[in-house]
DNA sequence: CGAGCAATGATAACAGTGTCAACATAAGAG
DNA sequence: CTCTTATGTTGACACTGTTATCATTGCTCG
């Protein structure tokens, strides 16, 4: 009884470990055998459930960027527009990115392999959209179309980078430093 | 003869082929055997060289970094400081991500998991300390060390990250783009 | 010049991986 | 109750990085 031939819901527990391994790791590496051996299960019985490795990767992905898109909108929401608006959820990403690093890492490298066109834009596609949707929210009102997409790009890449750079450890983590190198971008005169 | 039992100078020919690999390539996903199988070498020669295969990333990773410098370097050299000046290096960083997408890759890959105490700190750690200062060289000369300090991480961040979004497929690669976006940000005013 | 040693190479093997084919068992539908 | 389908296992294959052992070359020194 301890071990019955059939696992109940094994893709659901195998999304969950990888998810719990990958929010204990600095590094994405998931290996398709060892999860399965932390499951109790056979490797080849994940193939039940997804058609292969990146599959799986795929769907932590996802998982992940689902977390992290609510993770934004929530602080877009708390946060109001404007300067300081924006200077929040720009730390709010940083501060997420350095709590999971596999994950964010996990995310971009994924993300980057899929063709986005020949997959389903529902999935990663819109949860990215809703991703960069959080960010140009709080980009000021008055300005063109134009000028807030290329805005949000400067704001997504600001954040993006500093947290990359943290995580690659070229610059220590300091609250105060993200808050002072994330202020320093004023869209008011664009 | 065409293929005397002793190469002749391994080492440099395998760091020139993983060289042309990383140039060619997106990922930079580096096979040991597949490498030493284009060299037409058995595998474990490599190991008279290099203790372990990230022994030779990391070599790999150096010298990438050494262009990297030099190219920021170069282009500080040709654009003045101030705002232009920081935009020609900005868009200098970008440009040759964009052109060396696996090298870049593996540059920050790399040196994340070099423990720079123990390494030596003159290969690795000198070199992106003059990534740094190339960097730095375009802040405005009226700031105080600390802002300046601040503002070099803001600028490097904002390069690497939008660098990062285009490599990871985020966003399509525009010169036009780029320079708009670096050339938002302004340090007059900090 | 020749002997010996160090540098550099090759082979065989081990543990690990992702993946496939074939087989086994349980669950559910008729 | 039977039969189909979903799910899990075993065994195998082709990879990978790495080590231990053996082979060959080149260099140094007597």
């Amino acid at each position: 009884m301890n071990a019955p031939y059939h696992h109940g819901d094994l893709r659901a527990a195998a999304l969950q470990m990888g998810m719990e391994r990958l929010e204990s790791q600095e590094q994405p590496d998931l290996g398709l055998r060892a999860l399965a051996r932390d499951l109790g299960v056979s490797a080849t019985a994940l193939y039940r459930h997804f058609p292969n490795k990146d599959a799986l990767l795929d769907a932590l992905a996802l998982e992940g960027l689902n977390r992290l898109g609510r993770n934004q909108a929530e602080a877009a929401a708390k946060a109001g527009g404007g300067h300081d608006g924006f200077a929040e959820v720009g730390i709010t990403y940083v501060t997420w990115a350095v709590e999971n690093p596999a994950l964010l890492r996990l995310i971009y490298n994924r993300v980057g392999q899929v063709d986005l066109a020949a997959d389903d834009p529902s999935a990663m596609g819109e949860a990215f959209f809703q991703l960069r949707a959080g960010i140009a929210a709080t980009m000021p009102d008055e300005m063109s179309k134009d000028q807030r997409a290329a805005a949000a790009l400067h704001a997504w890449s600001l954040v993006h980078g500093l947290a990359m750079l943290i995580l690659d450890g070229q610059v220590a983590y300091d609250p105060v430093m993200v808050r002072k190198v994330v202020l320093m971008t004023d869209f008011r005169d664009c």
